[in-house]
DNA sequence: ATCTAAAAAGTGTTCAACCAATTTTTGCAG
DNA sequence: CTGCAAAAATTGGTTGAACACTTTTTAGAT
């Protein structure tokens, strides 16, 4: 049964099994942390060989649609955003141009999301704003950095969801992420400006619980201005201490 | 030589390889077009198989930074983008609700950049801008739906290209790119609309020549919202003639 | 000598079988 | 019922071969 394959084929076929993949996702409708059939099963149901297979899900793996578990299985960990944001750790120069770059562009989405947010966030997407900022600011309180990352970005991340835009809502997401890669630079900063970003983020939180968007988009304006520039400080402190 | 590999192995190792062949493309220099070595090639100097190499590829290509040619070789196909437009067909919806989340974002990521361009735009960069608004012209005075596809897609890329900031460029492209999927359908619109169309693109070149920051914002949300409607207008006839 | 078609080389694509590393489940002893 | 170790299941990684497509080289005809 060693017959080598005589069919002619025209095109790359992991791509095509990908597309399949995707819509089997969508056809089964099968919901962020299910777990797909095994590489194996796949690869006999959609009669190929397991290295197509894997193909196909590193491809959407790098969409950020699925994510392989080394020993449980595929899991489906989002649904397919519209940006996927590179899966390479493509060494983020920390130079204040690209830093610089990456503000202007979150500031951008970021005052509109908030804009959008305030005019028509539901109460459940309320509560996680509110569970964010909580996070962020016991973070900022006990000097805990992971805890100050994580609700600093669930905050971000649910404002953009927020607006219930898949554009927005992926775009913060890969900058958000974009921002993980290049940095662990805030963590030194004072105690004093840590609290003043958990203000800067209550700031924001009241004026999108009172619908009133103009003013939010204007506290995310200060929030993200200010927070630029204690990151552009840090990194032009280190740049100093190097040379 | 067939010694299985003890080493001890924590994380996934075809993202190393990806991250390392994109350091070697930036060190080597390589620009868009150049060919890579081959994956034989690549397994042998950086030790591990030809699978893991191609995981790699895979992921790079997901990104948009190289696309394999079967029976060719490798080749680079772009900067590394912050956004990578999912590689995926998967289906766009053609729903009013899709489109409306589209447009919104578009026009708030392009009326920035219409306001950076205006500020900073060099001659190199404005002569190209006019040279795609002529195209894009000429495609509406003679009906010609490539070309005046093609002329919009010049013209609204210029002007991210002209912000300077790779996350606008890379933004503008993959939306770009996004809306050409889901669509064929502007094609059908009336000789009138799209002259007018022209004309709008006009109106912002104006602008951005004469560095009217505002002016320039203004005219790209004007162009939007009017491309927008008959965007819209147009989906849903079709969507009434199915059913 | 020139042009064309066939052959060869180079390269990505697919297959199959195997082992390693990790996670999950199972079974047994207490 | 609990705890822990063994077994099973699953993805990660390797190897070698054959296949399909592209490019280059070669051989032959005119």
């Amino acid at each position: 049964m060693t017959a080598p394959q005589t069919k002619e084929l025209e095109r790359p076929s992991y791509e095509a099994v990908a597309g399949k993949i995707a819509e089997f996702i969508k056809r089964q409708g099968l919901r962020p942390g299910d777990r797909l059939p095994t590489e194996r099963e796949l690869s006999t149901r959609l009669e190929v060989s397991r290295a197509v297979v894997r193909d196909a899900v590193k491809i959407l793996g790098a969409a950020g649609l699925v994510q392989p578990r080394h020993g449980s299985g595929v899991y489906v960990t989002g649904e397919p955003q519209p940006f996927a944001s590179a899966a390479i750790d493509i060494s983020m120069p920390i130079d204040p141009e690209h830093i610089t770059n990456l503000y202007r562009f979150r500031r951008t989405i970021e005052e509109e999301a908030a804009e959008i947010a305030a005019e028509q966030i539901t109460l459940k997407e309320l509560r996680a704003l509110e569970q964010a900022e909580a996070l962020h600011r016991s973070g900022a309180l006990e000097l805990d950095p992971q805890r100050f990352r994580e609700g600093d970005i669930a905050f971000h991340q649910g404002i953009a969801d927020a607006t219930k835009n898949p554009f927005f809502r992926s775009a913060v997401a890969s900058t958000l992420k974009l921002q993980n890669w290049a940095v662990d630079i805030s963590l030194s900063r004072t105690p004093g400006s840590l609290i003043a970003a958990a203000d800067e983020h209550e700031a924001i939180l009241i004026a999108i619980r009172e619908g009133n968007a103009m003013r939010a988009r204007q506290a995310m304006k200060s929030h993200l201005e200010s927070a630029f520039n204690n990151y552009l400080l840090e990194v032009r402190r280190r740049l100093n201490a190097e040379s």
